[in-house]
DNA sequence: GAGCAACTGTTGATAAGACAACTATAAGGA
DNA sequence: TCCTTATAGTTGTCTTATCAACAGTTGCTC
């Protein structure tokens, strides 16, 4: 069996040059695209938790607190241990944070629609489901 | 827009658990997920430089050559410098490497079924070439 | 309350992806 | 032959993925 042939090998290398494109996109504002994930996430939502975050960025909880710190230094985002309980904690945006928004956002966008360039709306919705199917059949592994 | 209306964050979050699959499929041998397409390669064909082996894997040479080195050390493989071009090295596997193959390409098999079960033969046709045209979309960025 | 398990987040280590800068070799033209 | 340009691979740096081990906090049970 060829390598080409394995499912997981072609999404891959899909995901591979995704990023790449994506980061692209996140350059001009000097954040990667994994942060970018974090920031999607916290302009709809503040005062997660570090787990909850995780769990939305489909991120490690180890990579998610390496990243935050990182973002924290740099004053996009800052941290409140939660006071019912200390284990947590919530996570908010600056100032400088929330304001990426409005710069970010439509490149964003506009690279999404770049990415599904050619295919018609059943067809990515398709790819969605077949996709979704796939993840859940190895998800638990 | 949310996180996961992104066809790349959806395409992210599928090939990492699709790799924390392969990579327990590949424990038992000892080499990560990434050794693993360099061997699915070599196990076709011998003898390629380290830029034809990148191209191939769609890795970067750089980490070619670092994941290279590792193998090496390991016993695994072993580099020629070729004799009409010296700038290039040939990569060969030893019998360590050769050996490996009946055992792990069995389970690998066996995991390219899992991946795609409950989905017909069609639908992962078409789920290729759509993956393909988004690949296609994006590549060149 | 004390003990213990479960949970949240951190630290350390290894492997990999991306990019820039570098060395050595090769190839082509003046 | 000399010079320029292209190519193959390496090194350094930063970021992320994964895993194991750990500290502190919480909640449950006795």
């Amino acid at each position: 069996m060829k390598l080409d042939e394995y499912i997981g090998v072609i999404v891959k290398r899909t995901d591979l040059k995704l990023n790449n494109y994506y980061q692209k996109v996140c350059n001009p504002y000097n954040i990667t695209i994994d942060q970018w994930m974090i920031f999607v996430v916290l302009w709809e939502e503040e005062g997660l938790t570090q787990n909850e975050l995780a769990e939305r960025t489909y991120k490690d909880k180890t990579n998610i607190a390496r990243m935050l710190f990182l973002l924290e230094e740099r004053g996009f985002i800052h941290r409140e241990t939660d006071k019912k309980d200390r284990r947590s904690l919530r996570v908010y945006l600056t100032e400088k944070g929330r304001l990426l928004k409005d710069e970010v956002l439509p490149p964003s966008i506009e690279a999404y629609e770049k990415t599904i360039a050619g295919l018609t709306e059943e067809e990515v919705n398709q790819f969605r489901r077949t996709l979704n199917i796939i993840y859940e059949n190895v998800k638990n592994f």
